[in-house]
RNA sequence: GUGGGCUUAGCUCAGUUGGUUAGAGUGCCAGGUUGUGGCCCUGGAGGUCGUGGGUUCGAUUCCCAUAGCUCACCCCA
C-alpha cells in the first residue's frame, strides 16, 4: 500500500514555495514596523493549557484536539491555535516585568482534527499577533490596523472587516441571565447542543443554525445592546479609533468567536468572494486569559490569520506574486578536463554569490543545454577541450541565442562584480 | 459526527454494450546533430485500471463492502 500524506495535511512544493515565503516575509517585516517581535513557541503543549486557555466548552477542545500521552505518561496536545502557547510563554518567562505593552507576532502551524474541505486542513498555517498589558481601545485599533494595512500592502481589495463586542464577565453574566430568562420558557424545544449551551454558554445558542431552534432565538436580546458602561465606552473608543485612521468596518452583532477566552472586542476579516471558509482572519481581546492560565491579571488582544485562506484570497483576486528569480549561469562541459574545470568554476562563482550550476550526470552537451533551458538559466558557458586549450569559453545568451568568446581567466571576476544578466 | 461527488501512467483524462499484449496528451529519459536548448520527428521507461470479496468460462467494465480523495453541513484560520 502506498503511503500518503495523512488526511488534512499537504506538501508545500518547490513550485509554490515562493508564495509562502513572500507572505511570511511581508508579514514579518510589517509587524516589525509596528514594534512587534517574533516569538516561536512549541508545536505541542500540555493538554491542560488548551483546556483552560481555549475553553472546555469549545468545539476545539471538545472534539478537535490532537491529544496523546507521551512516553512519560503526560497528556500532550498539538497546538490547535497560537494564543494559549504565547500566553503560557508570557507568564513562564516573566514578560510582565518587561516594558509594556508586550508586542509579539508568530508564524506557525496549528492542528485540528476536523473533516477537511476547501480552505480547511488538519495541519494549517497561521500568522498571529498578541499584545499584552494595554487596557484601552487604542491597542485594539493598532491590532486591527496591522491587518488592514497588511492586506493593503499585499494588494488585496474587498476584504471586509466586521467588529463586535461580547462584553466583560460582569456584563456578560448579567446578559446571560437575561438570555436564559428569554430562552427558558421554550428550552424543551431546543436541540441537545443548545440545551447544554444553556448552562455553559447561552451566548452560543444565538449562533445555532438548527431550524427548530431559530424560531425561538428570534427576538433574543443582543449583547451589544446590554453592555456595561465600561464595555460600551470601550467599544465606542474602538469605533472612534478606526474612524480616525480611515479604516472601514461593519458592526456584526453575530460574531461570537468560537474560543471562550474572548472579552469585549472581537473582529474578523472576511472574503467577499463568498466561499464557506470566508473568514480569513479572526481575533479579539482576552482580558481574563493570562490570569486564567496562572499569570498576573493582564489584558491582552490578538488575532490569527489563516495563511491558506490568505493565499486562496490572493489567488482569487488575481494578485500576482513575483516568480522566483531565474538562475544565472550554467557551465556545460564536455570531457573530463572541462568537467573538472567546470566544477572549480561553479565553486568559485557560488563563493561570489552567483547562482551557477554544472552537469552532475555525465550527460551529453545537448542534454546539458536542455537542462539549462528548462531550468531557465539566463546564460550558459560551453567548455570543451578546445576552449580549455585556448583559455576561452563560449558564453551563450539563452534568451537571444547569441554567443561570444570570453576569457576563462577573467570570467569569475566579471560575474562577481556584475549580474550575469548584464554580461 | 452527517451527506453528495470522485478514484485508469508522475500530471490531465479517454476507453471497454464483460473478451487476447489497457490508450492519448503532457512530463521524464534517449536518439535524429560523436560540440549546443527552444520548434519538429523517432524511440524508451512508466499502470497489480484505489483495495478486498462476489457473479461469470472470462471483470478495469456488473454487484457488495471498504479505504482514500474532494465538496458541503456543524464549527473555525
Amino acid at each position: 500500500m502506498k503511503i500518503q500524506a495523512p488526511k488534512g495535511t499537504r506538501d508545500i512544493l518547490p513550485s509554490e514555495i515562493h508564495k509562502w515565503q513572500y507572505v511570511s516575509s511581508v508579514f514579518a517585516k510589517h509587524c516589525e514596523r509596528f514594534g512587534y517581535k517574533e516569538i516561536r513557541i512549541p508545536v505541542f503543549e500540555h493538554t491542560e493549557l488548551f483546556q483552560r486557555g481555549v475553553g472546555d466548552t469549545t468545539d476545539i477542545v471538545q472534539k478537535e484536539m490532537y491529544t496523546f500521552d507521551d512516553k512519560g505518561g503526560r497528556s500532550i496536545t498539538l497546538r490547535p491555535e497560537g494564543t494559549a502557547g504565547v500566553v503560557r510563554s508570557y507568564i513562564e518567562n516573566g514578560m510582565f516585568s518587561l516594558a509594556m505593552p508586550i508586542k509579539l507576532y508568530y508564524d506557525i502551524t496549528a492542528y485540528r482534527y476536523e473533516n477537511v474541505q476547501k480552505g480547511r486542513y488538519r495541519e494549517f498555517h497561521q500568522f498571529g499577533v498578541e499584545a499584552f498589558g494595554a487596557v484601552g481601545p487604542q491597542i485594539d485599533v493598532e491590532i486591527i490596523s496591522i491587518l488592514y494595512m497588511f492586506f493593503e500592502k499585499l494588494g488585496l481589495r474587498q476584504t471586509g472587516l466586521n467588529i463586535n463586542s461580547i462584553g466583560c464577565p460582569e456584563c456578560r453574566s448579567a446578559y446571560h441571565d437575561k438570555l436564559k430568562d428569554f430562552f427558558r420558557p421554550n428550552l424543551q424545544y431546543f436541540c441537545d447542543d443548545c440545551k447544554s449551551r444553556f448552562e455553559k454558554n447561552p451566548l452560543r445558542i444565538i449562533d445555532c443554525k438548527n431550524e427548530g431552534c431559530k424560531r425561538f432565538i428570534e427576538g433574543a436580546p443582543r449583547l451589544l445592546g446590554n453592555l456595561c458602561e465600561g464595555c460600551r465606552s470601550h467599544f465606542e473608543g474602538l469605533k472612534a479609533g478606526l474612524d480616525n485612521l480611515g479604516i472601514n468596518y461593519s458592526i456584526d452583532p453575530n460574531i461570537v468567536r468560537g474560543l471562550d477566552y474572548y472579552t469585549k472586542t472581537v473582529f474578523e476579516f472576511v472574503s467577499e468572494n463568498g466561499g464557506s471558509q470566508g473568514t480569513i482572519c479572526g481575533g479579539g481581546r482576552y482580558d481574563g486569559l493570562v490570569e486564567e492560565c496562572g499569570g498576573p491579571a493582564t489584558p491582552g488582544i490578538g488575532f490569527a490569520l489563516g495563511v491558506e485562506r490568505l493565499l486562496m484570497e490572493l489567488d482569487s483576486q488575481g494578485v500576482m506574486i513575483e516568480e522566483p528569480p531565474a538562475p544565472d549561469i550554467y557551465i556545460a562541459a564536455l570531457g573530463q578536463r572541462a568537467m573538472d574545470f567546470a566544477q572549480q568554476l561553479v565553486y568559485k562563482l557560488r563563493g561570489c554569490n552567483v547562482w551557477a550550476e554544472t552537469d552532475l550526470m555525465d550527460r551529453s552537451l545537448k542534454a546539458q543545454m536542455k537542462y539549462a533551458d528548462k531550468k531557465g538559466f539566463a546564460f550558459t558557458i560551453v567548455l570543451g577541450d578546445d576552449e580549455i586549450e585556448a583559455g576561452k569559453g563560449v558564453l551563450k545568451d539563452m534568451r537571444t541565442g547569441d554567443q561570444k568568446d570570453v576569457s576563462l581567466d577573467s570570467i569569475v571576476d566579471r560575474l562577481k562584480n556584475q549580474a550575469a544578466k548584464q554580461l
